[in-house]
DNA sequence: GATTTGATTCTCT
DNA sequence: GAGAATCAAATCC
């Protein structure tokens, strides 16, 4: 028999966090409904040997196939996003810009890849580790400000894209909190052009280290 | 096979 | 605020 609930004792904090079966049950729901439960989430890395835990401040939804257009798995299953179609709770860590790397959530029934992006985070536990990671950044708020600073301070690539996040074992795991946060706010996608940019399905609490909105813009190359 | 795009971040002005 | 860095995947022809 699984607890309703157990703690993560960090200091100052405290999170009840729900059992990972229920956290996997909860998971399998339409990615715009579950993406405001992993506000309050707390993403744990043991990448190296060295522990950062961090807070889930700020999050995307992604939908399917042929679902939303600002997904990855809109036109149809590739190579890429193919994590997208594995059970809820897995990562999908994928490349971008071609020096960045992105964490997603697995989310909804398998096989209708849906994801979560997490965007943003408080550095909990780590705040060392994640500064040794993160030299340019400008305060603690700065750790985990954006996709991609998030991935750095957490030493996220691609070695763990389609891990079990629920399973104690992996090198990265998410435990959902037991009481979800009340206070949040919706917007547009940051980066998302086109049909899909309408969609309100970036969730984020009252906290600095929330990455600042940019609405997507063309990119002049030279 | 070639070209374009992108769920970004950092630096310089 | 604008531009550079940098590359895999998707799309175009």
């Amino acid at each position: 028999m699984l607890p309703m609930a157990t703690s993560l004792d960090g200091g100052d904090w405290l999170v009840q966090v729900m059992p990972a079966r229920a956290a996997r049950s909860l998971l399998c729901g339409d990615p715009p409904r579950v993406a405001p439960a992993l506000l309050g989430a707390v993403i744990t890395s043991r990448v190296g040997g060295a522990k950062v835990t961090v807070r889930v401040t700020e999050v995307e939804a992604y939908g399917g196939v042929g679902v939303d257009p600002g997904s990855h798995a809109f036109r149809r299953r590739t190579a890429r996003n193919a994590p997208m179609f594995g059970p809820p709770g897995n990562a999908y860590v994928y490349f971008t810009y071609g020096m960045h790397w992105c964490l997603n959530v697995v989310v909804g029934d398998r096989g209708t890849a849906g994801a979560i992006l997490i965007r943003a985070g408080c550095v909990l536990v780590g705040q060392q580790v994640a500064w040794h990671r993160r030299p340019t950044a400008r305060s603690a708020h700065d750790l985990a400000r954006g996709p991609a600073r998030l991935t750095a301070a957490l030493a996220v690539d691609g070695a763990h894209n389609g891990v079990d996040l629920l399973a104690p074992a992996s090198p990265v795991t998410i435990a959902l909190p037991a009481t979800g946060v009340h206070q949040f706010a919706s917007s547009p996608r940051t980066g998302v052009s086109g049909p899909g940019a309408w969609t309100m399905w970036r969730f984020h609490t009252d906290d600095p280290s929330v990455s600042p909105y940019r609405p997507a813009r063309a990119r002049a190359r030279g």
